[in-house]
DNA sequence: CAGCATCGTTCCATTAGTAAAACGACAGTT
DNA sequence: AACTGTCGTTTTACTAATGGAACGATGCTG
């Protein structure tokens, strides 16, 4: 985070907030709590003005400090905006009932992402009964380019709405699968128009089977993606072209047609 | 939010990350969308600067704004907070399994709810396998003094804590049976730590029964509190004095117990 | 179709939040 | 015990974020 030069994008961006939420995102995978200094030399803003914010943020119950006095975690001042923001999305009640049953038809584990800028958010998840199933909780990120989820999600994407999306970031390879370059990605995107789906060729993980389709709102857009997975000895190529693929599409098409009448 | 004057408490805020905030705790309620003039509005703020806040919000994707390019919403990077806080609870991880049993064993609905200031917010739950089951959601907010489960998380708080933390702000009420006065609470709290556990005689809403039970950490001290409840035509005043309450009990000391295991 | 109101956006002087230096406290090292 | 480094906290000169005025666009209202 050096010191940005003023373009359009950021003429109006208010440096304290976003570095107070800075301080927030710097919670996950694992990081569960900071102290101060951590803090401010991983997003290289003086100690000065790190306390304040976190004074700031401890006032609002965003952030907790340990008994220690030192060491922060995060507060249940976040459990309100993370499910007021999931009460809001129509889409989701929506797609409940209709994700529950393709569970329970494929007897795979059935779940529903949006996209945020280049990764995907589980907003729904329906695991399977068998003893092994899908673990992803709601609010797990992946990447857009590694996953069938994110693909759906660039369905209909322009080369330039693409170019801008990925820019000139490098694609973190997963597996051998992965596509690395935006051609690659781009080529995999092609075949995807034809078909109307995807089915995962362990893009992301290894030995992991998915197949997944995009959703659209009333005005045509696709503005998430559901998909069913299972471990490889689960499922069979065969089903996975055939009744398997058809069960996904229905149930993203008739997720589709409510979001239509909602508007 | 008239300018506070300077105390030991507000020394160090950082008023816009505090006014970002409070724009992200304006959502909720049913308000799922708000437009600048209207934030501006409730937070008696300048235009101009809500203006920047907002543009702020959005760049990070904690705010997205609708086609009309005037109506804002929560955005997608609230999930990421909201979810990153449960999986650091440990609390949670722990309980998961007991309140599963708790329900399957009471058939009815089970939660566990930890404090912040004066609100309980709502960290798990198991819906009663019936028909008719609860409907609240993880996120769910109530106030302390009008729920059991709220009382139960200041169960071992002393006159001075209590003053403190509700100070002389009125008690709303939601039943006939809500204390409305701080000394009405304190007397609810003794008769709750008399008995160790508390019974709602609708105390938030009517038609609903419930009982709870505090939830201590290692060190001693109220972390959370976890209920069951139910409507009134599924359980008798019998069995929630006698083996009901004992499996509450149960379960918030078998919690307890593993989380004095875990530091 | 004026007239008025309100919107999103921009500009700029001024104020208010900030960066740097400094303090006292603590922990580890020589 | 003195030294060195780092911590949390405080103060203050100064820079940068801010609030008010103003612009053009839009949508009512009579």
């Amino acid at each position: 985070m050096t010191d940005a030069p003023i373009t359009s994008e950021n003429r109006y961006i208010v440096p304290a907030l976003a570095q107070g939420l800075g301080i927030l995102s710097l919670f996950g995978g694992g990081n569960r709590s900071f102290t101060a200094p951590e803090i401010a030399k991983a997003l290289s803003l003086p100690r000065t003005k790190v306390f304040r914010l976190l004074q700031t943020l401890q006032s609002m119950d965003y952030v907790r400090c340990g008994e220690d006095k030192r060491h922060f975690t995060l507060g249940p001042a976040l459990l309100r905006g993370g499910f007021e923001y999931l009460a809001s999305l129509d889409m989701v009640e929506v797609a409940q009932p209709v994700l529950q049953r393709l569970r329970d038809e494929t007897g795979l584990s059935s779940h529903m992402a949006i996209r945020d800028k280049r990764e995907i958010v589980y907003v729904s998840r329906f695991p399977a009964r068998s003893t092994i199933a899908s673990s992803v909780n709601i609010g797990t990120r992946f990447p857009v380019h590694a996953t069938i989820m994110g693909r759906m999600t660039i369905f209909e994407m322009g080369d330039k709405e693409l170019e801008a999306l990925f820019g000139d970031q490098p694609f973190e390879r997963f597996t051998p699968q992965t596509p690395t370059t935006l051609d690659a990605l781009k080529a995999l995107l092609a075949e995807d128009r034809k078909r109307g789906y995807a089915v995962s060729q362990a893009f992301f993980e290894t030995g992991v089977s998915a197949i997944a389709a995009p959703v659209h709102d009333g005005a045509g857009g696709v503005v998430a993606a559901i998909n069913v997975t299972a471990v490889n000895a689960h499922i069979d190529e065969q089903a996975m072209h055939g009744a398997l693929k058809d069960a996904v599409l229905e149930a993203a098409s008739e997720i589709s047609r409510w979001l239509a009448r909602k508007n």
